[in-house]
DNA sequence: TAATAATATTGAATCGATTCAAAATCTCGA
DNA sequence: TCGAGATTTTGAATCGATTCAATATTATTA
């Protein structure tokens, strides 16, 4: 940076006009006469004055016309994660149209997100809850400025909130395959504990489940039920939401002596990585394995076979978030907006036997 | 917000302090006396005062520790497009460890863009130039910040930037198809031209091709001219980067009399729409045909088969680009950073006839 | 030409903090 | 008890703009 900085005032005093003209030439230039104007502009150029400095302005008009998307991640989930990706593409498109910016604000350590939170310039927030969701929301509300928490898995009414039915779409979900003829169905569930890897008894769903993985849990189950499968029957393999953990449940699942002739993921993303392992092994799906996702991430329409899932609203849950936080007109119950079966061909009638 | 908004001033009148110590009690809270300390806090708690706002400290402080991202695009370039993510999600490595903020500034309309790029609060541009890239870089001058360019089309050393050596690289992926013993090749170029779709003279690459793809053409032909395969001998299929056109061209290339046995793509998004498309034609990749790409996204290593590619120094990209930004060190030269070739799956050496 | 209306310009207050030289207070040894 | 030195606290200046009531200037009308 040039030592000497040049700001408005030097201009002005420069061009011999007062603040107050020079401001205007600038942010209201249709109230200042041509001429003076044109003489302002001019000194300007020659002083080698960039416009007025947004933090100064900022300061005044007290709003940043940007809003800030918060997760506890590292920041490459944004860029990395397909839910996430979805979520961002959705909101980017609501904020291009009303010429809102997006600061993404995350971290990992938690004394260093909230110092990111207290320090981002933004207008308010929309929280991605999918991890220590908790802790996120208790961090943003000190900033004291308007949130909406996404995908919040806890149930505390006092939170400004947009969520999905997971359970009606955990039903749709089971019932699509048990409608298709499928009854012998296996689940893969996802999930950020250690402790839920491998095959999970119905028993821990409740009490050691996020809300999220639990919901939809009980969508499937219910659909099952209305076709007499009890619990039991279904196995539950537990995964850390990445490939490793999925591909070794997958081994689980086809190596025993009556693999499924259709799975019930809980994510795209799981779903995708299934896939894969099954086309790695030579098993075809639809024909051999039919395979349902969850989310309707834009990959899911893209891959070999195209997976069919139960897609997330995702426009409409950007569209609301952000105007709930442009408006400052906060949602005052939680919404739990529906999800849509989108049928496409990972999923098939099971072969005759 | 409740409508009397409580300042710092607020606080401290109440506590019966100074502001400068008040001031202290959040910023340097070691440098005050614990007793006073205590009691402005109680009083901030009890006023409901949030803490310092960040856009006091940020004009005091002329510092807004976070940079802009910005590229001539809508926002959900960011999110959607493979190599803008690759490059993101390297840069959030980046900014995580310095715990720097990230804005994403972007828009389609150029009025619009200008705003966007004057009012977001960041301490420095990184541009992504892949289109519109001399508008970009004139418009971020004006701001008045440190920027740097990023896949710069135009040859303007005055524009700090950092380049990959597109020839180089181009011509390593070449001959690593020639090596294999391909000599049918063919090429899927790149570019947002409409018209540089379909077969594409050699004659034309030169005056009409943009910097990129015209540099990974001239690596593709030295190489091939290292084996003494002219380029007339090469059919140059055009494509706007995106999945039609994609289509189109390996319509028209698998459509002649004796189609290539290898396929050297400008970009693995091109490339892995060509895969998607060889697969649904039941034409085997690498045994029928053999594909690499360019780039070295993420998902050219999880495709199947994984896609056999030149991939870009990301980390090391991200890496120069924030800390020039950051410590305002910008590089003098044009520097042109190494690509490396990664053998994967998806190139093997051509069926014998 | 005087009175009135319309348009431009001024100047000081304001936004919400941080900073730092100077003043006040405290500590401790002689 | 005094004073040097260390520790706290103060208060005003500063960051860089915008805003708005008051004033000055110009244009219009009777």
């Amino acid at each position: 940076m040039g030592k000497g900085h040049v700001r408005l005032a030097d201009v002005a005093k420069a061009a011999g006009v007062s603040q107050g003209t020079a401001s205007n030439v600038f942010s209201r230039p249709d109230v200042v006469r041509e001429e003076v104007r044109e003489r302002v502009l001019n000194v300007a150029r020659e002083l080698g004055y960039g416009g007025p400095d947004v933090k100064g302005r900022l300061l005044r008009a007290g709003r940043v016309n940007a809003i800030g998307v918060a997760a506890v991640e590292p920041l490459t989930y944004f860029f990395d994660d397909p839910w996430a990706r979805s979520l961002m593409t959705a909101i980017g498109e609501v904020c291009d149209a009303s010429g809102t910016g997006i600061a993404v604000v995350s971290a990992m350590n938690e004394e260093r997100l909230a110092w990111n939170i207290n320090s981002a310039l933004v207008d308010g927030f929309i929280l991605l809850c999918v991890e220590g969701g908790e802790r996120l929301v208790e961090l943003t509300r000190q900033r004291q400025l308007p949130f909406i928490a996404l995908a919040l898995g806890i149930e505390d009414e006092t939170i400004p909130a947009i969520g999905i039915d997971n359970v009606a779409g955990g039903a749709a979900a089971a019932r699509h395959l048990l409608e298709l003829g499928h009854r012998n169905i296996a689940i893969l569930s996802i999930g950020d504990v250690d402790g839920l890897v491998g095959l999970v008894a119905p028993a821990r769903v409740d009490p050691e489940m996020e809300a999220t993985p639990r919901d939809r849990m009980h969508g499937y189950w219910q659909a099952l039920a209305e076709y007499g499968i009890p619990r039991d029957a279904v196995p539950i393999q537990g995964t850390l939401h990445d490939r490793p953990s999925t591909i070794t449940a997958m081994e689980a699942l086809f190596s025993s002596a009556n693999p499924p002739t259709a799975i019930l993921a809980m994510s795209d993303k799981v779903a995708l990585f299934a896939m894969q392992w099954l086309a790695e092994r030579g098993l075809k799906v639809p024909e051999d394995v039919s395979i349902i996702g969850f989310d309707g991430v834009p990959e899911a329409a893209t891959s070999l076979p195209r997976l069919t899932t139960v897609a997330q609203p995702f426009a409409e849950i950007a569209r609301r978030s952000v105007t709930a936080i442009l408006e400052n007109a906060l949602p005052e119950d939680h919404e739990a907006l529906d999800l849509e079966l989108v049928v496409r061909d990972s999923t098939a009638a099971p072969r005759l036997r």
